[in-house]
RNA sequence: GGGCAAGUGGCGGAAUUGGUAUACGCGCUGGUCUUAGAAACCAGUGCCGCAAGGCUUAAGAGUUCGAGUCUCUUCUUGCCCA
């Protein structure tokens, strides 16, 4: 028996892996599997092994299912880093990336991960973003690109646009610096068309987490509201204002209208106002920004007429709370029924109406009720819940003839411009006459230029000499190039159909291949995508659909899964400074000293692995010194794949451990020499076996690849004591050739080299189960009044009488039942008895 | 503030979906081997109890022959939205 010598036989293997595919041709079955990309930053980390040892669990299991697997993997190559590395160290951003894409692809291929590495895609690479170009060019001529002025979410410090979707807690996502509020011309992708589809859809998406569906729910915002028309007293013109609480009309007390509504010019020459909108424009655009700003309004000389009480007339305000872009630009306050109307009425005093009834009484309101009761104060509507009365008033709205029911989102259309050099080209020209078109396709792509200097303020394109002066082809008219490149969420919203034909010359997609593979069957990557990427794929599927009706595909992906993070404990000296987990020498589970000068250390929680805090294990490293296998089948083994999982030294070195006894058993399983042979133990041993093939395919078709790793613990020990039980040689090798095909998907490697051993041929299949050998006999649980008393081992089966025969005959459970009046007895098959005895 | 998850030994976690609670692993304790340690192997390990037995799935109630699982109340934690 040799040492298992994992570096060598993993090396061995990886050569053989990446030259195979998963592609069984003449398969009926086709299945998609595919990862998020990766960014290439430099080194792939903890997460991207999780996200992928997933992924090629799922493929290698269907391939020897016999599915047709698809199995490819790019680069999601575009970004900000690459600018910002390449300002550092005096590179260029396309080196930069190519660098870390070499790097990251021997990383990921000394996992042994099933990639057909022929597919491998880049987005920075101008053969992908080309077909990017023509998609933004078709989408363009089908109306679903627009162009205009609005005020953006500008993050000052990036120096770039931010969609809604990328400010968080009212920072930029990545810079974090406090986002402002600026006015720019930008590119839209208009998906507010599609937001009913994006919203019925979700119903269909069975393979979703429930999770995911209810934050995309959420994030479209559908609400039911009504539009309603007050008039301006004394004037002829009307406010259009838009309200999701109409049952609250009769608790208005003033309007607001956003600085930018039309009625603003009257008041745009006035000074006051001026610096009231300047003042206006430094709040945030985010609903959250706008919750937390204090309240501040101009208050005209304007008053309107309430619609449904005579004669009174509510004052007309400009407040910074309401935005042009969202509804009409105009709400009427109902200050005792919405906080941020609540908070604007008390600042400036204005009437507080109580229309839904509730506990706390109009006098005490401290806030505003946003909660179910019955209306009241409100003439007609009084006594009607809060649906109800909707509907009421929004017939008694419609009736009169001033306004009408309409449908809100709070989805809003996609930013798509960014004012950054490592991006693809937006393919539009500005011609001298005002006018602006699409690049003609036959020039595309338009490429970006690589004499470049990233040291300047701004845009590089912008100051680039003369790349943005061109030509339109079919007239030969001076024109401009558009200078902003896309948001790279585009290079990611289709990238999954690239892959079906990623050779492909004449369009971005082969549409045959395309209909062969898509939808993908299994996508798998991280829970902080479920808003905007997934949101943006669907978006881009259903506007390929609109532009291309053969494309027939309406939803990107069947089945999502979405895996937990890979978290460590951090480390901290006595001066605050972060320590790196080999900085530092645990004394026990809570305490540890630094290595170079025996301090204590300060031992955080377990967190998500992050460069700032020093928590990092870096994947290579731990290749090397445990082998891929183990660190596969640790970071399968101590979770369920959707939770957190705290990343464990010694649990990579028992995984080590663990593989290296299977490799011994394997061996003596070889070199098994047999005395006499049991028939009664084989068959109990090949029952118990196909047990264990039965529940880690289970387990497997559920994700619960945690239990699978526990299964082959139990298969192991199992096999190990089964070996001087009298099981001939013949079918222990038989089902070590099982257990071996079970493990390929967690642990290729060795299950390789071992099915190798075995001179088994057998690689390329899942093991089925023997039908026909079963155990005859099962474990019954005795109960006396609900509480278990015995467990017996029996025939299949049994009837409760001969159940109770052999209970009353002999068993633990005698003594609780003999003597007492049996009132019912409740008998389950193979299962259970539980008498129940009768009060005396 | 609203919505959604979840809460099981010292720790990570399992429980065929209402039928043996604590599988499996880590850790810990004892033993074998060893000059010693490491490794390996064997045994033990929810709590109380010498034992018989009793108690135990965040807390409390309910439904049921039977509840970790279903219902209600409370507490705690996490995530998303505000």
């Amino acid at each position: 028996m040799e040492r298992y010598n994992c570096l060598a036989v993993e090396k061995k293997w990886q050569q053989k892996f990446s030259k195979e595919t998963l592609k069984r041709e003449k398969s009926k079955k086709k299945f998609y599997c595919l990862e998020m990309f990766p960014y290439p930053s430099g080194n792939i980390h903890m997460g991207h092994v999780r996200n992928y040892t997933i992924g090629d669990v799922i493929a290698r299991y269907k391939y020897l299912n016999g599915f047709d697997v698809l199995h490819p993997m790019g680069w999601d190559a575009f970004g900000l880093p690459a600018e910002n590395a390449s300002k550092q160290n005096n590179s260029h951003p396309k080196d930069w990336t190519n660098e870390n894409i070499k790097t990251m692809k021997k990383q990921l291929q000394m996992l042994g991960l099933s990639i057909d590495w022929s597919l491998e895609i880049s987005t920075c690479d101008k053969n992908y973003y080309k077909f990017q170009q023509e998609i933004f060019i078709d989408f363009f001529k089908n109306g679903l690109v627009s162009r205009r002025e609005t005020y953006v979410n500008w993050d000052p410090v990036e120096k770039t646009v931010l969609a809604n979707e990328q400010v968080i807690d009212g920072r930029g996502w990545r810079s974090n610096a406090i986002v402002e509020r600026k006015k720019l011309s930008q590119w839209f992708f208009n998906i507010t068309k599609f937001s009913e589809d994006l919203l019925t859809d979700l119903e269909k998406l069975e393979g979703w987490p429930d999770k995911v569906k209810l934050m995309q729910k959420n994030w479209i915002g559908k609400s039911l509201g009504c539009e309603i028309d007050f008039e301006i007293s004394n004037k002829k013109e009307k406010i259009k204002i838009f309200t999701t609480r109409p049952d609250t009309i009769y608790g208005a007390s003033f309007i607001a209208l956003s600085t930018d509504h039309p009625l603003s010019e009257n008041f745009k020459n006035l000074k006051d106002f001026k610096d009231f909108k300047i003042n206006c424009d430094k709040t945030g655009t985010t609903e959250e920004a706008l919750a937390n700003a204090e309240k501040i309004g101009y208050k005209s000389n304007l008053t309107a007429n309430h619609p449904f009480i005579p004669g009174k007339k509510i004052p007309i305000y400009f407040a910074n709370f309401v935005l042009m872009d969202y509804g009409s630009g105009a709400i009427f306050g109902c200050p005792a029924h919405d906080q941020r109307d609540f908070e604007f009425a008390k600042k400036y005093d204005l009437e507080i109406i109580q229309v839904v009834d509730n506990e706390v009484k109009n006098e005490t309101l401290k806030e505003a009720f946003t909660g179910e009761g019955k209306i009241i104060n409100s003439n007609f509507l009084n006594g009607l819940n809060i649906s109800d009365a909707k509907i009421k008033i929004i017939n008694e709205i419609e009736k009169k003839g001033i306004g009408k029911k309409k449908t809100q989102y709070r989805l809003k259309d996609w930013g798509i411009s960014r004012q950054r050099y490592w991006g693809c080209p937006i393919p539009m020209i500005y011609l001298d006459d005002g006018k602006v078109v699409p690049v003609d396709k036959s020039e595309l792509p338009v490429e970006l230029p690589n004499d470049i200097d990233l040291n300047s303020n701004g845009n590089p394109l912008a100051n680039h000499p003369n790349w943005k002066n061109t030509t339109q082809k079919s007239t030969g008219k001076k024109a401009i190039r558009e200078t902003d490149t896309l948001d790279t969420f585009v290079d990611s919203s289709w990238y999954f159909l690239r892959f079906c034909s990623p050779k492909h010359e004449t369009s971005p997609f082969d549409l045959k291949k395309v209909k062969y593979w898509m939808p993908v069957d299994q996508y798998i990557g991280g829970v902080e995508h479920a808003i905007l990427h997934l949101l943006y794929s669907r978006f881009f599927t259903k506007a390929i659909n609109k532009c291309n009706k053969n494309f027939e595909i309406n939803e990107p992906f069947k089945n999502l899964f979405t895996q937990g993070m890979v978290c460590h404990e951090s480390y901290k000296d006595l001066n605050g400074n972060w320590l790196y987990p080999h900085e530092i020498e645990k004394i026990d589970t809570k305490n540890a000293i630094k290595k170079s000068d025996k301090s204590k250390v300060v031992v955080g929680s377990p967190e998500s692995m992050s460069k700032s805090k020093k928590n990092t294990i870096d994947p290579e490293h731990m290749i090397k010194n445990h082998g891929a296998d183990a660190v596969r089948w640790f970071i399968l083994s101590d979770s369920p794949p959707e939770k957190d999982i705290q990343w464990s030294e010694i649990g990579v070195s028992s995984a080590h451990k663990f593989l290296q006894k299977i490799w011994n058993l394997n061996f003596m399983v070889i070199n098994f020499k047999n005395s006499k042979v049991d028939e009664e133990a084989e068959i109990k041993f090949i029952s118990e076996m196909n047990n264990f093939i039965y529940k880690i395919d289970n387990s497997i078709k559920k994700f619960r690849f945690n239990v699978c790793v526990a299964n082959f613990y139990e298969i192991y020990n199992f096999f190990k004591n089964s070996l001087e039980k009298g099981i001939s040689q013949k079918i222990l090798k038989e089902f070590m050739v099982k257990v071996m095909q079970l493990m390929i998907p967690f642990t290729p490697h060795i299950a390789h080299e071992c099915l190798s051993a075995l001179n088994s041929e057998s690689t390329q299949e899942w093991p089925k189960i023997n039908e026909g050998v079963n155990l005859k006999q099962v474990k019954l649980a005795v109960q006396v009044n609900g509480k278990t008393r015995d467990v017996l081992i029996v025939n299949t089966d049994l009837k409760e009488s001969d159940v109770t025969k052999i209970i009353t005959d002999n068993s633990k459970a005698k003594k609780f039942i003999q003597g007492k009046k049996i009132a019912r007895t409740i008998f389950v098959k193979n299962k259970i008895i539980n008498y129940i005895i009768a009060e005396k």
